[in-house]
DNA sequence: TTTTTTTCTTGATGTACATCAAGGCATAGG
DNA sequence: CCTATGCCTTGATGTACATCAAGAAAAAAA
């Protein structure tokens, strides 16, 4: 059975005090194929999620800023997809998936999760390098100075020098 | 407020009596901008949810075959980002989004529709087109044999061509 | 049935982005 | 302070897939 997911956190929701951690840029907290990992709830910093392919290519899944809950959906027992580590150092609220959800999932969280994942994957069908860029700098306005430029590329699926020439493109057409 | 996502449809937790209608391929359900769409429960036959994009392609967004919920992400009186339409006559489930919550959402469902999408936006960042094929044919072995070659192709983010050569390279694998 | 429309395939060509390589700036560590 | 490492850019070249075009086969319509 499914346990958690990446979902925004609710804060009225939070009752009991959880367990709380600082981490520092580099660390690690979950390696791919882990079992039983933990749910961070960030306080301060940045997190990233993402995954390292057969070519040893990263592919950043996610960004966890401030009030994000960073966690893999993956089932009990089962190893986890995700690789997540600390981007700025940070201070973390750690809950097993199963002290989440005993709390009472956030609904709400959970479709407005969803729902940019659905804009997420019709970016990726649709859009060009240069249509990606635009719709994240417009979605994620206050990540892009905090992350170097290279992350970003990896987010959207296009290598670090595709997107310095996106830029370099878009300044020129001012 | 987010009212309702796709979501695999727990049968166990129906109680009322929904109201029931029967559709023909080609029908279209709903169309992009439509407000306040409702959600469909597919009972037997197959839909389809796709955008079509400023060039007028289409990107298939989802299959719903028997059994599943298919419904747009979207908030109340806002435009919807999805056509939904009918691929093989069908007979549905209608209920507008609201009388789905008040039944109460199937958390686990929820979550294992993002744990889909997280698998999908991976995909789409990290596969080739064969590989894209590979891991479609294993996910959704009976949807293969019911949809023309060029709405996979079009779920997965390629041409009909490009999936045509595709087909063709691995049959002369073996 | 015949006709029309859709589907799939194959070839020729185009293009967006990847890859490889190198140089200039930063920033961090010793 | 100097040196090393990481980050960003720019150019040259490669390649996977898109696009365009045409024909065969299958399915749907008449």
């Amino acid at each position: 059975m499914i346990k958690l997911a990446y979902a925004i956190l609710d804060r009225q929701k939070i009752e009991l005090p959880l367990k709380k951690i600082t981490v520092k840029k580099g660390d690690i907290l979950q390696r791919k194929g882990d079992i039983n990992t933990n749910a961070y709830i960030v306080e301060s910093g940045l997190l990233r999620s993402y995954t390292i392919d057969d070519k040893g290519k990263e592919h950043i899944y996610m960004f966890g800023p401030e009030n994000w809950l960073v966690a893999d959906i993956c089932e009990t027992n089962t190893p986890c997809q995700l690789y997540i580590d600390v981007i700025e150092d940070a201070v973390l609220e750690v809950a097993s998936k199963e002290e989440l959800m005993e709390r009472g999932p956030d609904i709400d969280a959970l479709l407005r999760r969803l729902n940019t994942m659905q804009a997420r994957i019709i970016m990726l069908m649709s859009s060009n390098a240069i249509d990606r860029y635009e719709h994240f700098i417009q979605t994620y306005p206050n990540i892009i100075q905090r992350v170097p430029l290279k992350m970003i590329a990896s987010y959207l699926g296009i290598t670090p020098e595709a997107l310095s020439r996106v830029r370099n493109e878009l300044s020129h057409r001012k």
